[in-house]
DNA sequence: TATAAATGGTTCACTATTGGATCAGGTAAC
DNA sequence: GTTACCTGATCCAATAGTGAACCATTTATA
């Protein structure tokens, strides 16, 4: 059993919450119960608590207690949380909303530098030897388009979808849809996108984009 | 068994992170413990460690230990906080992609129930006399158009704005633009929209849907 | 009402953990 | 022999956890 630190502790417990524990009245225990439950320190467990009170999940009252403010939907906590619980289809269909749309004002918008950089990731991906280091770059490069979309909203947004890609059924998704040719298809449909790109395309970019999410799609989710 | 090198060490670690491992909290093992394990010395591991880091695959903080820079779960609380930092014009343009995009999905898939309280949220909106209930329920129309679109994420997305929205520049913007006349377009848009949406007519509700939004960010950001 | 208990807020000195940096060797490949 | 790499060790700097004390506010109790 690895040592157990704030961030730990901060995440056991938002876990616990999301679990349901404590909704009755809404009431966390005390910081010093839950000190000698989780066995460390007060200050220790106050830091958790702190974490999560600085994304809304709790609030704190001197005297009275630390409460809960799930129940108010409408909390930007409350939504990412539900965000996480999305399906992945879902969250496909509406990459293939919004990427088009990224590599088409990244078509307009990018600086030479910043389509270089574009370049640079696609290249590393291509040339990698190990599914990890292609699929960081493969990610890379989508980011990277975005980055040059000049929207930060938008670039904000695929935060959000890269972030939720790296957990849980993504995850699984992904090590069961990897293989060598699907590898050299993703490389030849990003070259497309690239190239769009340079010439200043910006409804090929988006074209080849779409192009690109739906073999996506169709391997993640064996449509 | 080959002797490990520090580039061997590289892509073992990476093949591990691209299994998930370490992924409940983000944080690696310290060096000297992942030392041990691989039996190699620490220098040894660090150079392993630094090619991640040059990746971009993790971060290092001294004293607090190395993180994945992928699933990092603080990161989401970042990123909302940027989000909150965003211009309204980025946010208007997209919001030009996806609600049509909603109303499509709508007009597909909504039940005559849902349909019908969409229908409801007009019809308040329009009767309303005063600014801040016009205002209410016209951000429940479109939430309610989104709540039909079937994709949860898409929805949760539209949460998201509609949070933002009611901070800060966004509340001064339209206190501004508010007049009768304006309102008055805005029930004429909606009633387009949602006429598109009874005859289930996707394309119909997109382009209205689309049309109105362009009217709005005229009105709020004076264009 | 007065008092005590419970609870979060704050601070401090101390220790432990962890990455950063450097250096003098050893070892194997060329 | 030269080169490149690993080893083992030491020290540094930044961060985190410990344990304790005391405060301020609220709630329960006598």
């Amino acid at each position: 059993m690895p040592k157990l630190v704030a961030n730990d502790i901060a995440i056991a417990l938002k876990k616990r919450i999301s679990l349901g524990e404590w909704l009755e009245n809404g009431r966390m225990p005390p910081e010093r119960d839950l000190a000698s439950e989780f066995g460390v320190a007060r200050n220790t467990v106050r830091r958790a608590v702190s974490m999560l009170e600085d994304d809304g999940t709790v609030v704190r009252h001197v005297g009275r207690g630390t409460f809960l403010t799930a129940g108010n939907p409408d909390s930007m906590a409350a939504t990412v949380a539900r965000m996480e619980g999305t399906s992945p289809a879902d969250m496909m269909e509406i990459r293939q909303l919004l990427e088009p749309a990224a590599a088409s004002f990244a078509a307009t918008n990018a600086s030479a530098g910043e389509l270089n950089a574009v370049r640079e990731a696609h290249k590393i991906a291509c040339a990698s030897q190990d599914m990890p280091t292609f699929e960081h770059w493969d990610a890379e490069f989508h980011h990277r388009i975005f980055a040059c979309s000049r929207n930060d909203f938008l670039k904000e947004i695929h935060n959000l979808m890269r972030i939720l890609r790296n957990q849980r059924p993504w995850f699984e998704m992904k090590k069961r849809s990897f293989s060598e040719e699907r590898r050299a298809t993703y490389c030849s449909e990003h070259q497309l996108v690239l190239d769009a790109l340079l010439a200043r395309d910006s409804e090929g970019a988006s074209a080849a984009m779409l192009t690109h999410l739906r073999t996506v799609e169709r391997n993640l989710l064996g449509r």
